[in-house]
DNA sequence: CTGTTAGCGCCTTCAC
DNA sequence: GTGAAGGCGCTAACAG
């Protein structure tokens, strides 16, 4: 019976005290072993401690040493979307910077759900992290009273937030689009339809009117938008059957907000029997990895992800580091990865 | 001068002591009111204790917590390649059912290194995280020396690892294995060739060993087999040529270990005008988004992903709880998703 | 009902 | 060189 309650009660973790009694010293002289403090040791009695740690596999805690360092070198990383590919570069970057660092990343996915991230960003405020990185789900005011309040740094990803001062990463969205637009026109595309999710976020409005700006100036082209929830696949069929029916005899496009609307927009093409390449243009923000395997291919804006990612993390360490330096806005050139759906036979 | 100062220096959080003194009354009747125990309290006090929580915005900190309590509700997931869609799904299974369990995810990409695995473990072990979700590098025992060890619970994700005894969630590879083999034989393909990333992963050994037993059993068909790196394009071109050649008068098929495999697959066939569907059939295992769009579509054996990492947490659960079960080896039923790549014309 | 007290594991003066 | 003592923020006896 004793043996059964050796095997529930698992081994105690070995604390500092127990090496300190197993290397018959004191707690003061390993913790000094454990941090760096090692000359001011004499030779056998970093031995014994040495070899006390190996004995009990002794591993000091970090939750005892934040509370009394107030420290926990803890990140916290909030996606709006992990399924999107986009956000697992953003994500591997900033990792990448974390380790460089020697900091820790807790990475949580708010699904694009409001009280999600106020769930969060509470969590990792109690978790008492060093600092965020957030890209944020919209850019209404609600989730910034949370944050505002904050004393955490934090810097934001790709999306803005509407009153709520703070260093921004992200693509440089006036250049890109034009560069998008302007491709368009040079292929001879003479009617372009600029497809977005809901305008809920800041980056997409400035897409949406950098792309109607550059549009004007064009005498006889024709911009047309819409709107569609990702779910909404009759919607786009509509959407996209409407376009191609008001400008029948002109050369079509279609310009797509982001990756994941891309997917959609491609498969609704396909169901409908609208083939890219030849029957319409089709261009979308962020690279896919399978934008060559598409048909002919699909042309791409591909943003430095995760470079993008990288320098958010750097840039929030100077501002743990205490940096009072004015709000930066760091924005991204975007590549274009022309491709065979905008290049019409 | 002082302004500066005040600009510098970030007011410190407020503390249990700062509530308790906010609202004139002993630190204990603030930890009650936090901890559900408001039935013991005045409605007075209570009161008074909620006000001085808001005007303070405090916000108990889980660091201190955890050291008092010994359970930090925090659980580690290592994955090997946030890359793979398939670690993405995984992970949101997880993050869904920590989610509901009321427990914080702390999640760590190894990027397929060992040194990288063998670090965060570590790392998660000085956090003292109440379990790990892990899905590991390898097979080999390297990692396994640190697992061992261990008193943490764990739970792997879909690869074994040797000589390591602990709860398993994965695929029912054998059955899996057979389905594709069998639909690929019934289409009216003679010659299959099995390609795989190196053997270094239990996984892939299983399916590779029975699909060979598979075709044992046929008279007249040929299995083949090939390994290779993700990144060495030219040795796929050069196999899929081979393959090709050699059965030059057959009906060939090949079969991908895994998605990321299938991707690159997909794209040599392409450089080297092999078209799935048509000169060849192609069947992959892991789904894939853009699997519809692809030339005429290619065949998938789709893992219920989000339930396998859903599971896991789910048997970590039991495990932390104290369960003593024997181990356990969870394995799901995958699904075959048929497109034009496996239906030749 | 409420407050005082003693640690959780660690680091850090401060003495020896 | 080394060790003892106090406290980080919190919870859980144990008194009142």
């Amino acid at each position: 019976m004793s043996r059964a309650k050796t095997t529930q009660t698992p081994p105690p973790r070995a604390t500092i005290r127990d090496v300190a009694s197993a290397a018959k010293t004191g707690k003061t002289s390993v913790s000094r072993y454990l941090n760096g403090e090692q000359h001011l040791l004499s030779d056998a009695l970093k031995e014994r401690i040495e070899r006390a740690i190996a004995l009990l596999d002794y591993q000091p805690s970090q939750m005892a040493r934040s509370l009394k360092s107030g420290q926990t070198r803890l990140i916290g990383l909030i996606i709006a979307d992990i399924t999107n590919p986009y956000s697992v570069e953003v994500m591997r970057g900033v990792e990448a910077a974390c380790r460089q660092q020697g900091l820790t990343l807790l990475v949580c996915n708010t699904n694009n759900e409001l009280n999600q991230e106020k769930h969060y960003l509470q969590l990792l405020s109690s978790y008492r992290v060093d600092g965020i990185v957030i890209n944020a789900v919209g850019m209404r005011e609600d989730a910034i009273s949370a944050l505002q309040q904050s004393p955490v740094p934090m810097v934001l990803i790709d999306r803005k937030v509407n009153n709520f001062s703070c260093d921004v990463i992200g693509l440089n969205n006036v250049d890109a689009t034009r560069t998008v637009t302007q491709h368009l026109l040079q292929q001879g595309f003479e009617a372009i339809l600029f497809l977005s999710e809901p305008m809920t976020i800041n980056t997409r409005l400035v897409r949406l009117h950098t792309f109607l700006q550059e549009m004007q100036h064009q005498p006889h082209k024709f911009a047309a938008q819409g709107e569609v929830e990702l779910s909404d696949s009759q919607g786009l069929e509509t959407l996209l059957r409407d376009f191609a029916d008001r400008y029948a005899d002109k050369r079509r496009a279609v310009i797509s907000v982001n990756g994941a609307l891309t997917l959609v927009i491609a498969r609704a093409m396909r169901r409908i029997g609208m083939v890219w390449g030849k029957d319409i243009g089709l261009l979308g923000f962020d690279d896919l990895e399978w934008a060559e395997l598409a048909g002919v291919g699909i042309t791409t804006l591909k943003q430095p992800t995760y470079d993008m990612g990288y320098a958010a993390l750097e840039q929030l360490v100077t501002r743990i580091q205490g940096s009072n330096e004015p709000i930066q806005e760091h924005a991204f050139p975007g590549e274009l990865i022309v491709r065979g759906s905008t290049t019409l036979a």
